[in-house]
DNA sequence: AAAATAATTTAGATTTGTCTAAATCTCAAT
DNA sequence: ATTGAGATTTAGACAAATCTAAATTATTTT
């Protein structure tokens, strides 16, 4: 049950696109993963003769069963080391990907477990995305109140309370709008006020009767 | 200045090798990283291509400048990585060599400067074998008292502070004698006295009165 | 329905890292 | 100074993953 850092990506790759539409194309894929169409296909066999996918010529490819327990083991340690990289090595959220694209590979179990242990089995990678358990389960990914949105998450503004001008003065102050992304860099026990970051402003810091009225959504699964 | 998992290996074993001798062969090499003679001569000229060591056929190999600083990195990284996996997801230190095995390839220099950080600048894995600081200054390797050993770091008894047939009743009692490998597991501040482990035994309990005359140095380099 | 266009696959190469078997070199013993 | 054993390199092949260019199939337009 050993795979090449190639056909994990492929593996990971096929199961993102595969989240809107039924089936996944040679150029979906060749797009995905900046390669050739040609190269795709030759892939696509070698994983269809592995059992990883359901693949016939022209028309497409689906994960099988199996294809999508090792997708979402990949995810797994993908999002767990992001949690780390982030909250015990003080990484930005912005710069973690790239360096999980290469840890996901990393093929003991053992570790994947034991590290999300030491973590204490956080929920959500810091773009906000779930983490699947254990046994390959996430939880949903729905809307929460800002104040329940955990420290060094990425989410995305999408609902807002109500919507009295006096709300939308300082939520326009501060360049928060309907899918504003944005992180909650502190919580302070004193008054429940919140230090807010969103990409290329400086922090700010909200309060509890604001927050009270901002909702947020986890990203979409996609950057992972 | 990117390099293949493979070559990186190469590297690392040709660094280990040559602290005894000045020059490398072909067959310690083959020996060493379980592969054909064959294979070795024809990674060594790629090798050489890229000027990571110096090499005339038949005469034996060894590192240019270039190839030593590299293979400092990828002990350090392979170290740090071995007192993460001991220390914070508490493996035994039987059992990392291989899984850092892998991650000492993950190719972030800022990665592993954090994590040093994080470890708060361990001076020897688990194994008792030195780390290579940020600029790849590594503590020489010496007899230290086994009071003064750090928790959980493997080393070898190596001196006896005095002979008397009462040390060694209690010595033999407890299965120690020169060369014998053994680690701290506890260090009990009410009276200095150590949990010891030595492989296929149970731990046991020694004295402060006993400790002081155990000195113990930690592994060669060799098992890395 | 036929033609045009777009998507996909095949053909034929290339690079990296590996192998076995055969050829060549080195060195120590005679 | 030869020679034979052992070490090392070369020759030739293979698998994995990639590429470009050409051929084929699917889809859309007329
Ligand atoms: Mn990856
Ligand atoms: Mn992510
Ligand atoms: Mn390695
Ligand atoms: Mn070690």
């Amino acid at each position: 049950m050993k795979h090449s850092v190639s056909r994990e990506n492929y593996i990971k790759a096929i199961y993102h696109l595969q989240q809107d539409e039924t089936t996944v194309t040679t150029n979906e894929l060749a797009n995905a993963l900046q390669t050739s169409a040609a190269s795709v296909t030759d892939m696509l066999k070698k994983l269809k003769a592995r059992k990883l996918l359901q693949y016939e010529k022209y028309r497409g490819v689906r994960l099988t069963l199996d294809g999508r327990r090792l997708a979402i083991q990949i995810i797994r340690k993908h999002r767990l080391w992001e949690y780390f990289l982030v909250e015990k090595l003080h990484f930005g959220w912005e710069e973690v990907h790239e360096i999980a694209e290469e840890l996901e590979h990393i093929s003991s179990l053992k570790l994947i477990d034991r590290l999300d242990e030491f973590l204490d089995f956080p929920q959500a990678d810091p773009h906000g995305d779930p983490i699947p358990d254990i046994n390959g389960r996430m939880p949903v990914n729905k809307q929460v109140n800002l104040q329940e949105l955990p420290l060094h998450i990425a989410a995305a503004v999408c609902n807002i309370g109500d919507q009295t001008p006096e709300i939308m003065e300082v939520l326009n102050h501060n360049n928060i709008r309907i899918g504003t992304k944005l992180e909650i860099r502190k919580k302070f026990d004193f008054d429940n006020s919140l230090e807010v970051k969103i990409r290329n402003y400086p922090p700010f810091t909200i309060s509890e009767h604001l927050a009270q009225k901002i909702f947020v959504k986890h990203e979409k699964p996609g950057s992972a």
